[in-house]
DNA sequence: CGCGACTCCTGCCGGC
DNA sequence: TGCCGGCAGGAGTCGC
């Protein structure tokens, strides 16, 4: 569900209740997501003032006078901002509770989502391999170009590896592919130099436009403030099977690609 | 090491 | 209308 948008989306939205704020309780309802909620969350952030809200690839950082938060909304993962108190409904497994009154309430159906504390979150075992942030100035098309020689793996599969870059979900691979006019399929060491300038610039262009528009609403999801984002009309190929291309007219084709459904069109592809 | 398959879990949608 | 199979925005782990 949430690619990096929706992260970035979700980020602004609980920063203004949380900064600043200082954390009286965390209730957990539910300690089994994909790994079980340690007892230092609850032990270690109660007492402790918010200072900051940062966001590393998907992860959500809640940066704390006496450590971090390290939060992960999976596939299925939302967050809302609710009064004290407010009894949970299925799925809400934790409640951040502030001194205002109000809570962080995390809700996670599918419990592939993560709440970790760190002392230092970035030499954090989630974090410390992580690949550069694609809006960041450590990521460009050289650098992509660099990585991928002698790479026989598909480009898409390639570019949603968090280790080379991170924040690249499924939806925005295909899109950004199809801005940049690379087939999915290719190998990434088989790309120019060229192709990757064109790439880079792609995936930029196509996670900013989206975190203007406050990230894609597909299904679950939703912002911090409780409203939806405006992305998925933007979408040119992410499912659209079938549908004709907008620049050319041929129907978008589908292709499973590491496991992934992949959608690009195949004469504005190569 | 690189690569692809598998896994976790629940909800929802389309087809019969 | 109801049931069931398949698929879903992530990503760590395992086996070859």
């Amino acid at each position: 569900m949430p690619e990096l948008p929706e992260v970035e989306t979700s980020r602004r939205g609980i920063e203004p209740y949380l900064r600043g704020q200082t954390i009286t309780e965390v209730v957990i309802r539910e300690r089994r997501l994909r790994w079980p909620v340690g007892l230092d969350v609850d032990r270690r952030l109660p007492d402790e003032t918010i200072t900051s809200v940062d966001r590393r690839a998907k992860y959500l950082l809640i940066n704390t006078t006496g450590g971090t938060a390290i939060l992960h909304l999976g596939m299925s993962g939302s967050l809302s901002i609710v009064e004290r108190g407010t009894p949970a409904t299925v799925h809400e497994h934790v409640d951040i509770e502030l001194g205002s009154g109000k809570a962080l309430r995390l809700r996670d159906p599918r419990r592939f989502g993560s709440l970790h504390f760190a002392d230092d979150a970035a030499s954090h075992w989630l974090l410390k391999d992580l690949g550069p942030e694609p809006l960041g100035n450590r990521f460009d098309g050289d650098y992509l170009w660099r990585k991928s020689r002698g790479r026989r793996i598909a480009i898409k599969p390639f570019i949603m590896d968090a280790k080379i870059v991170v924040g690249v979900g499924n939806i925005y691979a295909s899109e950004s592919l199809y801005l940049a006019g690379i087939n999915p399929k290719r190998a990434a060491g088989r790309v120019s130099r060229e192709r990757y300038q064109w790439l880079a610039d792609a995936i930029r262009t196509v996670l900013e436009k989206s975190i203007a528009a406050g990230g894609t609403t597909l299904r679950d999801f939703l912002g911090g403030n409780g409203e939806a984002g405006y992305f998925a009309q933007e979408l040119e190929v992410y499912d659209r099977a079938d549908e004709p291309c907008r620049a050319c007219g041929r129907p978008i084709s589908v292709v499973v690609l590491g496991q992934r459904a992949t959608y690009y069109c195949k004469d504005c592809q190569k």
